[in-house]
DNA sequence: CGTACCTTTGACGGCTGTCAAAGGAAGTGG
DNA sequence: CCACTTCCTTTGACAGCCGTCAAAGGTACG
């Protein structure tokens, strides 16, 4: 197993402090895990959402499909993550979701969420919190992707997954598992399979980046930053101060602004 | 003014019926209209989430912008839209926002739309299923970016806007103002100037689409769609039968599924 | 040990960016 | 109403990044 389980608690309550309560509700969610293996499909296109999961190991993926040989991958979800937010209120997924590695999952029917919505504020706003920040990271990507080259796509990815599996392994160094092959990261970074060969060649001769075929050694990272401006601060865990301390009650009587943005 | 008045309430009531209660929270957001002037800015890159507006006139864009010259346009919003959800939750936004013509927006403290999560889970819905429809636009207008050609990109965003001004503006036509220039459009595609005059050029001599200064008109509806085969029921109003009629009370009693998606 | 998939490398072509220049449209001030 | 400025649009020449096609070697898996 590439890493370690994080439960969905752990991942929201980077957000905000939660309530024994709201544990207690997160963890309802999690009652039913069960293995899911490598290229198991959770959900596909056109199904109607009706289960959510939550990761609880392994990595997975989701697909657009347009066309044959047409395929985009969107999302790439790590332990900890919600699967299925985005797509919850339309009548059909866009998108198909697909395990990257063996792993375990906890499906739970829609309306459980629903139920959080009600009874807890502070995990409703946890919860989108972390919709927006899934958001943020295929906005950040696909900005990117659209305004630079192959190295500085690839280097901008690479500086996401880092920051990424940072903040949910206590244990993660400058070498880690990348359960990606060229292909998949081809169908993220709209690139061919051939050009992120020729590109990954070139950056390990700079110095910068080592990929082989499941692990990644980052071999310069101040480099890559320069290569690449990823801000991790554009899907930073910090919240609005509005909504410092939760959202409960005290929604209406402002707390102080007490930081803003620091000044880069 | 190239489009008529649009409320929030017009917006959100595609969604799902609304109550007379939900109606009159609606109104209470948009108690203070005032004019907005063509490239005024309404919020810029760092500035902290406190106020969040209701376009009712006008058109407005958001940009991202990294550098000096290196602009992205990830939305336009048109009369109805609510601005500024998808960045409330972070401490930053990450993007600036900026009138594209002159308009009426509604500013209100984001205090209020969290009351309203808390009085109406109807309209909490009925919100969160409005921006899950903002980001399918972004993904589905980047998808089509990172597969296909300028001709394609081109045609895809007419086609967006086709089908989003019909669900707003009955009155609406093939042809109909773009309060867009040539350089908005490369800042939204991810080309350059040059290039989106050349394409165009080339969807007039094919008979698609005729672009002046500030109109468009489609020639072949028909046509553009095989260009590019641009989905309308990936941004629907039809929202997920599980949520049929509403939110409040019947959560947890799960509607009969009366209709999947249609197999095209 | 054989098969399927992944990765690497080379040659070639095309789409799109860059650079440059000129004409047109809109707004401003006299 | 007319100069003047500024921005937008168009067109051409050229270069370069990346896709396509092809083939070969490597790796994992049964």
């Amino acid at each position: 197993m590439p890493h370690s389980k994080v439960c969905v608690s752990d991942n929201l309550s980077h957000y905000m402090p939660l309530t024994a309560d709201d544990h207690r509700l997160l963890e309802e969610l999690e009652q039913n895990p069960r293995t899911a293996t490598k290229d198991e499909v959770l959900w596909q296109s056109d199904d109607v959402p009706a289960t959510l999961y939550t990761l609880r190991s392994g990595w997975a993926y989701s697909l657009h499909s347009a066309g044959s040989g047409n395929e985009q991958i969107l999302d790439v979800f790590l332990p900890g993550d919600l699967l299925g937010i985005r797509e919850l209120t339309f009548p059909a997924y866009a998108t198909s979701l697909v395990m990257l590695t063996d792993g375990v999952v906890c499906p739970f029917p829609a309306e459980r969420l629903l139920n959080i919505f009600e009874s807890s504020p502070t995990l409703t706003l946890a919860i989108h919190a972390s919709a927006a920040r899934q958001q943020a990271i295929i906005t950040e990507r696909l900005v990117n992707i659209l305004r630079h080259d192959a190295r500085s796509r690839i280097a901008h990815f690479m500086l996401e997954l880092y920051y990424r599996l940072k903040r949910i392994d206590a244990t993660f160094t400058h070498d880690f598992t990348l359960p990606l092959s060229q292909r998949d990261m081809s169908r993220l970074l709209g690139m061919t399979t051939v050009h992120i060969s020729r590109t990954l060649t070139e950056l390990e001769r700079e110095g910068l980046l080592r990929k082989t075929r499941r692990n990644v050694q980052i071999l310069d990272l101040d480099g890559l930053a320069r290569v690449v401006s990823f801000d991790p601060f554009k899907i930073t865990d910090k919240l609005n101060p509005l909504f410092k301390g939760g959202a409960s009650g005290s929604w209406t009587q402002r707390n102080p602004v007490s930081s803003a943005r620091p000044s880069r």
